[in-house]
RNA sequence: GACUAGUUAGCUCAGUUGGCAGAGCAUCUCCCUUUUAAGGAGAGGGUCCUGGGUUCGAGCCCCAGACUGGUCACCA
């Protein structure tokens, strides 16, 4: 492992701590009584309060310094002087520990009154200060100036996404975009609640992946010596306690899709799931709006958000548009009463790709998604979807080619899908019959299977009943500005990072010779090793950086000498 | 998967025609008792993403690869 200068200084310090009999990384509580926030919130002249946090600005002055604490609400300024932490002849705390010892990034407690500086800032007057433990990695230092600009930004994604808790500690606008994710499910769990339906958690390891279409990740189960994947959906569950006689349930559930990455994926990502008895997709669009609305509020204050170039605004009621009359409004064309064979060429003409895979529900979604979806900016529900692309939804009460599902459209992208769900047993089966077909039709090597057992849950029973699923991470994203999931979860998966070998092949070899043969002559050396140029260059400069060999020059020549 | 941009000090970034590797902040040393990204003086700090090639000489040119971002496609 290569370590900095920084570091290095860092842990020489640590050395020198523990020498003084400081204990770097102190066991025993340490009685904070303020967050920098009550501080500054409930301020009065002389006031003592015990804080804590990481030491993130040092400005020495000589003999009095300032410097600045952040702790989880914030930052605030606080005032060392020598003579206030050492009131006797022995000034080494404020000369040794302080100046120093401690090193930006540091957790330190402190005991100390307040007071307002006179440029007006308020400050804690340090009487005492203990260091609660020592950073050894420095911390990146963006700056901000009183006009906002920002100096230095912790910037780059990579290392942002892949050190979060450096991200979290330097950008303040970070961890306020996962303060209001966890608003989000706070507000839409109360929601839930306060309408008297019931959270519940079902199974990730499944024997069957149902509910959705897309790939699963396969694991195995030593004991039963079956595989089980991991879910991609938990509606087949959900409906099963339905049958099982609760009115409404709910999950927030982590899904897990093997499928690409990009902005909008990450292999897991999480949904909310609803199912409410005795009611209707009608009913559902209406609590979909209330919800939204309710969950805007409380994450922003408002309904209204902006994303992008637009400003939506997520305040009830929200547009009502059928798919057939979404695809008459934007290309003119009515797919009502069409055959597949009509659409299929209708969709050609648009210059839409299709393929004889494709089934009259997947045309008809294929010219919606070209031609459609993006329009729709403001909350929209876009209503009764083709029956073939909805296997889970109940047949529309009045016209049998169609489902009683909405999906709701957010910026050209969906939010939310909902349906009167498919109880009827029978119709169930050979839905799942027929989705079966299309897979084999299809040369997608995704298989499809039939939940058996969430069949004969339907034989049991299952009372008219409304479903919902809701993108968490895509709600976030619209809630708080961002254009990809990343930024809305704190661990996005990544590729594994390079893991840094400790010595290479060729400067073992050269390693091995300068062993039994030190020192030695360098040109002899580099014959010896036998490597290119460039090679022995990066080669011998590895060994030396690595502080296993140094390059003498005397007047004899060059040597290599082994340390 | 395709196209495209990037990868240089702890952080943000320069780097000219191929000729000693640069700046600001951070770090280290010294001075400074109410400062506001920013006091003064000095010093140190590099696997220029990796591997190969061209060349007397490569951060720079050529080839191959890795990782990341963006756009598109695929996938919900």
């Amino acid at each position: 492992m290569q370590l900095s200068e920084q570091e290095l200084v860092r842990r020489e310090k640590l050395a020198k701590l523990r020498a003084l009999d400081i204990n770097p990384y102190p066991a025993d509580l340490f009685p904070v009584n303020h967050t920098s926030k009550q501080v500054k919130d409930k301020y009065e002249d002389g006031k003592k309060v015990i804080i804590a946090g990481r030491l993130m600005r040092k400005k020495i002055q000589g003999k009095a310094s300032f410097g600045e604490i952040q702790d989880s609400e914030g930052r605030i300024q606080v005032y060392f002087n020598r003579d206030e932490i050492c009131p006797g002849d022995d000034k080494s705390k404020y000369n040794e520990l302080f100046k120093k010892l401690l090193d930006l990034g540091d957790f330190i407690g402190i005991e100390g009154e307040l007071f307002t500086t006179q440029v007006g800032e308020i400050t804690i007057n340090i009487k005492d200060f203990k260091l609660l433990s020592k950073a050894l990695k420095p911390l990146p230092l963006p700056k901000t100036d009183s006009d906002g600009n920002t100096y230095d930004e912790f910037n780059d994604p990579e290392m942002r996404y892949r050190q979060r808790y450096a991200d979290l500690v330097v950008n303040p606008h970070v961890k306020e975009v996962f303060v209001k994710r966890t608003k989000l499910f706070n507000a839409m769990r109360n929601f839930f609640n306060d309408a008297g339906y019931f959270e519940v958690e079902t199974p990730i390891l499944q024997p069957i992946p149902g509910g959705a279409a897309a790939r699963p990740f396969i694991t195995h189960h030593n004991s039963l010596d079956i595989p089980l994947y991991m879910r991609i959906a938990n509606e087949l569950y959900l409906k099963r306690l339905i049958v099982g006689g609760f009115d409404g349930v709910y999950e927030f559930s982590k899904n897990f899709r093997n499928e690409g990455m990009d902005r909008t994926h990450n292999p897991e990502f999480t949904a909310m799931e609803i199912y409410v008895s005795y009611k209707d997709y009608n009913w559902m669009m209406d609590f979909c709006e209330q919800l939204l609305e309710h969950c805007a509020i409380a994450v922003n204050g408002t309904t209204e958000a902006t994303f992008g170039e637009h400003n939506i605004n997520f305040k009830a009621p929200y547009a009502r548009v059928t798919m057939a009359d979404s695809i008459k409004h934007f290309t003119g064309f009515d797919i009502t009463g069409k055959t597949e064979d009509e659409i299929r060429q209708t969709a050609k003409d648009m210059n839409i790709e299709v393929d004889e895979t494709m089934g009259k529900g997947k045309l008809i979604d294929e010219i919606f998604g070209e031609k459609c979806e993006g329009n729709y900016i403001q909350p929209t529900f876009i209503t009764d979807y083709p029956k073939e692309m909805s296997p889970l939804c109940k047949e529309h009460r009045e016209n049998p080619e169609l489902t009683e599902r909405f999906e709701l459209m957010v910026c050209g992208k969906e939010i939310a899908n909902a349906y009167s769900e498919l109880n009827d047993p029978i119709d169930q089966r050979e839905r799942f019959e027929h989705q079966l077909k299309l897979a084999e039709k299809g040369d997608d090597e995704a298989t499809e299977f039939i939940d058996h057992d969430f069949l004969r849950a339907l034989e049991y029973g299952m009372p008219p009943t409304s479903g919902m699923g809701i993108g968490m991470d895509r709600l976030i994203m619209f809630l708080t500005n961002n254009q990809s999931i990343q930024e809305v979860l704190f661990f996005p998966q990544m590729r594994p990072e390079r893991k840094q070998v400790e010595m290479t092949e060729e400067e073992k070899t050269v390693f091995e010779i300068l062993k039994s043969n030190s020192p030695i002559d360098l040109n002899n050396l580099k014959s010896q090793s036998g490597l290119s140029n460039k090679k022995w260059d990066k080669t011998i400069k590895g060994l030396t950086s690595k502080k296993v060999a140094k390059v003498l020059k005397n007047d004899d020549g060059l040597f290599v000498e082994i340390i």
